[in-house]
DNA sequence: TTGTAAGCGAGACGGTACGTCCGGTCTTCAT
DNA sequence: ATGAAGACCGGACGTACCGTCTCGCTTACAA
């Protein structure tokens, strides 16, 4: 694991270190916990200086913030793309067991608490993560407007906020989200026209 | 402000020694946050040996869970007693300002936070705040019900993680909760029979 | 060899902790030199934590010159009483066997090094060991004088550099001094009287 | 002062890179002391990659090496041709100005005492230094002797040591060395016939 | 005339040690 | 027995240099 045989890069930045880092302060954090996530620690399991870490990520946080934003778009995208209200709601479902299952939640949900304990952070994580990716959600509800799925005249914004919070109050409570509540949440609050199915 | 002339004690626990630890504690996460909250930090301002903290306190977490659960009764209780639509709607309004507004709301982000690193915080802040507190609204919404005022069959737990949620959500990202948002939630999940006025 | 079974020392300074730091800086110094003599090492070899050793020195020279205090006075002590044209001779053999055999010697002249390298080592070097000793030097040949044995009229700090300047440039470039040097010098330039045998 | 405008030299070794790393190097002790004195700051100062200096010089200290009998041999040439009794003196008095005053000098200083630190510096200093300038001040008092100056019969390296170390050491510990010293070692040691003025 | 080989500035890399800070345990002594 | 004081071991922090390396450029010599 400590990537014995990398070949060393010389005057450009070594991706094969950054991959390592990214990697290690991921397994790190689901194997160990937060706590026992110190640059150190990254440093010794990536094989890599610390200096190696400082040159390229201004703290630990950042490391996250970048696995967070490679790992979220591929596992849970945004269904931008003419949204119906199987996709909207399938998103949600997603949503919810992405924050329970996947390392890739278990980094959000540990940058949100990071967030509460230092402002830097909490920039960072909304200028680097909720910012766009709720821009992409709204653009979701959006289009869902504008196809004639949902009624219009909600702020989106805080119907999002409606949605969402229960699922990442559940998680951040260690709690898994019963299909009832996302289905409960999206009857009463979206009043989606043609939900037959699911 | 390190408490001065606080008697020595004698061979009694000293109350006064708990209560500057404990504010102690409070207002150092508010002024400087919880970065700043370290055991020797909280001893040097309380004026009181670190000892005299870790014999009394597992961790600097049980510290702020004993003001939280101080605080978090006095101002805002939950209103068990003949819980009207109004009375509902009004504790769910002073929960989003409580978490915004009130020192106490901080520690309990910063605790809810340190949860999420810490498996120890989570499991204390279960047992000791997050269950009891969790059983009095349970009874809140089941007073409701047995008022007439709400409709029955409902999971009221699952119900309470929809309404409070949001809230918390909105706190953790930084952001006030508008009313627009409480009183959707509300309206569409709750399905109060006389909510006339507000 | 790391002192594991040293007793806890409680609220006093640690004697046990501070001669382990001194044995271990002397050991390394001999063993592995100077470039070798870091405070981690230090530490580590005196099984200590390194805070312990940063709080007691400023500087690893101060650890050394700890070292060297104590043991020139108990391996090489100025013959200051009553001074013999014998005695004043056999110390300045002991001191060219001092620099070149004595572990203290090597210190000494490690100390004498580093001085040339960092200011503050050179103040601490003469503040707490050459000034203190050089007048013990002083008054034994201020003695030699009042006794008879040495003629007045030399300024006897001026001298001693003369003596004991080729002792100490030899076991700089690490050469033994021949006795013929030191009888030498001292024929020369004391001028004694009764130096009939030796 | 990084000689911006150096050309760019292909090929061969760039003498004017050399001439930068060996200023640097000087004029980083002097002003800064050994303590200054690494690598990436001689590089820094010179305008120089740090390759540049490792693929010529295998230390700094060969660096202040290659200065030092740069230096040293213009500012104080040892009187190998007829040497006479008051050339003799002149040179020492030459010598213990140049070690306090002299730049040179302060890198000797440097070197004799990073010598104890490290056993390749050791054997370096005196194989490139040492060994042939004490060479030529042999050959000097040898001149005396054949010359009739000085009367033969004695140890000409030991006597050096006699007359040079008390010099150094003074030096070593930062006092300038009163004529009165070097005048009374070479009056007494060295019995020069001709003496008359000086 | 054009490879090609070396020197060069630049700077990333794996390391080691720095000096500081804090965590949690322990002992002493006064109350 | 309690509590203030504070020494202790352990270990992470972020920084500075170490000595090695690769890159892309420039230049001089050889083919």
């Amino acid at each position: 694991m400590p990537a014995t045989q990398r070949p060393r890069s010389g005057n450009r930045r070594d991706e094969a270190a950054r991959q390592a880092v990214l990697h290690a302060a991921d397994d790190l954090l689901i194997e160990h916990g937060f706590g026992a996530l110190t640059v150190e620690a990254i440093a010794r399991r990536a094989g890599v200086a610390k200096q190696t870490i400082y040159r390229w990520w201004p703290s630990k946080v950042e490391i996250l913030l970048d696995t967070l934003i490679e790992d979220s778009d591929k596992r849970l995208p945004v269904p931008v793309e003419k949204p119906t209200a199987k996709s909207i709601r399938a998103y949600l479902h997603g949503f919810a067991e992405f924050l329970i299952q996947d390392p890739a939640g278990k980094v959000f949900l540990a940058l949100l608490a990071e967030a509460q304990h230092s402002p830097a952070t909490a920039e960072s994580l909304h200028k680097r993560y909720l910012g766009p990716r709720r821009d992409r959600e709204c653009d979701m509800l959006a289009g869902a407007v504008a196809g004639g799925t949902m009624p219009p005249g909600q702020d989106l914004d805080v119907t999002l906020d409606a949605l969402v919070g229960p699922l990442i109050y559940r998680a951040l409570t260690g709690r898994e989200t019963p299909r009832c509540l996302i289905d409960k949440c999206v009857d009463d609050l979206l009043d989606l026209r043609p939900q037959s199915e699911c």
